[in-house]
DNA sequence: CAAAAAATTGAACACTGTTCAATGGTTTTT
DNA sequence: AAAAACCATTGAACAGTGTTCAATTTTTTG
């Protein structure tokens, strides 16, 4: 193993902390301060190894984009077929959601200014998760079991459904008479239905 | 007209300056003190008239849901086709947001700690928002036009799938190759595809 | 007019992210 | 070995946040 030097585990130790309070109480109720506090450093040393917050959150976020492709592509790789395949893929990114509601929250629910910093390479990481879904539903249509007109925006369409389902159900905003599992379920049915071939006697 | 008293005027005014900041900045971007500023008075006179931000807040909210619920139950007064009518209840949920999205931040996107204090009662007039849609889900079933087993949670899915598209195109996180218009009609569509009856060969 | 009540102020508290001059400690160079 | 350069670290400070509260002014009531 490297050894590390002692800048480098002030720093690893920075990110340590900050991760783990992140998970505890998310992004919005952690300050520097107390991040300084638990490493046992000044908030100064904080700024030295990082130039803002953000820059600490970011490097959080590409962890949590990490986690998530990886369940992603695994999930791909389980299925021959590409009907089972989206379903694997949307239960995938529903769990990886809510059980990390903290890394899901810095992901995708970060207002754009904060956002905007986030570094344009890293984005691309961030697209592999949409392209996997594309890959799929272009798969589906392939083998005529879809419609699937545009593969690329109908994965950002399926993708925006589930995070609807995901964030009103951590914001608990859904009636409590409807179980969180029972929304779940529906939105993966839904995601499939969508795109199947309709009856020739719809009123389109 | 009532004639109002100073202390209404006042309370009035700044709930006017609130909603001015709010409609030009976002809610994270004022403060009370900002407020006060533009009232003309000191902060702790906020404080006389509304115990905490986030009343001042939720005051604002109602206002928003008045507004929604508003354009809804016109848009379900216009269409005699329950599927139509389904089409103009999305339409005029999602143009409210994209025309309002400071409006829908406060109405949707505020974290559990500061809408558990948000009054019980005035979460009915929230409910009439999805209300509506589970309404003419139920006609559409009725008339043999679509699939429909719960409206009620089926509603809870279409509603998820309208505030994903809204927030992730609101948070700019939308491949900007696809037009904001282009999700808008394809979410449209799809809430009504997928509940369309299936042609029958479907793979389920 | 005096007393009670309501409305209003301004200072304070405990936070927040961020900056920066001053410091101590290692290396590197002379 | 001494001097210079560099790196790591601190603590105080700045400007901002939501909120509280004793003191004060203004208005209403008896």
């Amino acid at each position: 193993m490297a050894t590390e030097s002692k800048t480098e585990i002030i720093r690893r130790s920075i990110l340590d902390v900050t991760r783990k309070l992140l998970v505890e109480k998310g992004i919005n109720n952690i300050s520097t301060r107390m991040i300084a506090r638990q490493v046992g450093c000044s908030v100064g040393l904080i700024y030295f190894h990082f130039k803002s917050k953000d820059e600490l959150t970011h490097t959080l976020i590409e962890e949590g984009f990490d986690m998530l492709v990886e369940r992603q592509e695994s999930a791909e790789k389980a299925h021959e077929n590409p009907v089972e395949r989206l379903a694997a893929l949307s239960r995938a990114y529903l769990n990886f959601a809510l059980e990390n509601p903290e890394y899901y929250e810095i992901m995708f629910m970060l207002k754009p200014e904060r956002m905007a910093r986030y570094p344009a390479e890293k984005y691309r990481k961030a697209r592999r998760s949409v392209e996997v879904v594309a890959r799929t539903l272009k798969d589906c249509a392939k083998e005529n079991l879809m419609v699937v007109e545009d593969p690329y925006l109908n994965a950002h369409i399926s993708w925006s459904f589930m995070h609807g389902v995901i964030t009103l159900i951590q914001a608990q905003r859904i009636d409590k008479r409807i179980a969180n599992d029972t929304m779940i379920e529906a939105a993966i049915e839904q995601i499939i239905r969508m795109h199947l071939h309709p009856a020739a006697d719809n009123p389109i």
